[in-house]
DNA sequence: CTTTACAATTTAACACGTTAACTATAATCT
DNA sequence: AGATTATAGTTAACGTGTTAAATTGTAAAG
């Protein structure tokens, strides 16, 4: 049998863990863990997003958004309406709060990024990029399983 | 600011997703999420492990780990008995029905990577594997931060 | 115009990830 | 030996992942 260590989905969650380490500490700090960071970030980029949509772009289910959702905008750094056409879709944007959390996260965030992008080697960190791709590409186009 | 997409956590998490998605519909068959798998395949390989043994192993923290062990245990797949020189520790063992399972699922769970494996390209997924083992190292390296 | 089907979202239930607090046993120190 | 400290493991509390079921609103069919 294979060994152990020889798992694909195990190298990958530890590749994934090593990278948030660098970033969790900060979010922490804030009160953000990784996925709530997701959302607000989404959000900055795209004002008033649905909850569908929003879904898609933070790669979150519907369920965990909901819940985050909820939470987001128990602490004011979110606000939702409902839909004038649709009263189902509710449209989610970033409130004052959100905005000025995003706008002190960001820049570090991004000098974190940067500073992983240096230690790995920018043509690395690409071929990296390109061969998870072609992965999920490849495994993808096999949905008939 | 960096596109959304352009996100390592995330690709590296739709990666494992997508290998993921091979494996866990055959082991729900069987009841098992991959975290209970990864257990009975450690123990399959060695048996009798400690608690935090089992738990370096797996890459579960030892919380993680403590619920799955009830669990296993109530559903008499694995055994524990309590070491002989130091009572703190317990000793995990397959349990005749555990052995059974695994020896069902091995088969056809090296069969899924084999074909991975092939479909991505053997090449392409060692490389893969030393890209991310490279990554860890380089981060870890740096834990001064 | 009502009954039915569908769509967007939430809730429920259970497992895992994570940090911190806790229990029990063992080792160490004076 | 007796107090202190360290170690193995569990429990608690909270957020997320995941599947299924429930809720509510919209659209379609009869």
């Amino acid at each position: 049998m294979r060994e152990f260590e020889r798992s694909l989905p195990m190298s990958l969650l530890k590749a994934r863990e090593s990278v948030m380490k660098k970033f969790i500490p900060h979010l922490r700090e804030h009160d953000l863990s990784p996925q709530q960071w997701r959302v607000l970030r989404a959000l900055y980029e795209t004002e008033g997003l649905e909850m569908s949509a929003l879904s898609e772009q933070c790669f979150l289910l519907m369920p965990s958004l909901s819940r985050i959702v909820q939470n987001l905008e128990s602490r004011q750094l979110i606000s939702r309406r409902t839909s004038d056409i649709d009263q189902r879709r509710s449209i989610i944007s970033l409130a004052k709060e959100g905005i000025r959390l995003v706008k002190i996260i960001a820049p570090e965030s991004e000098a974190r990024y940067a500073h992983i992008t240096e230690t790995f080697g920018y043509g690395k960190l690409e071929l990296l990029y390109e061969l998870l791709d072609e992965l999920v590409v490849k495994l993808e186009a096999e949905e008939k399983n």
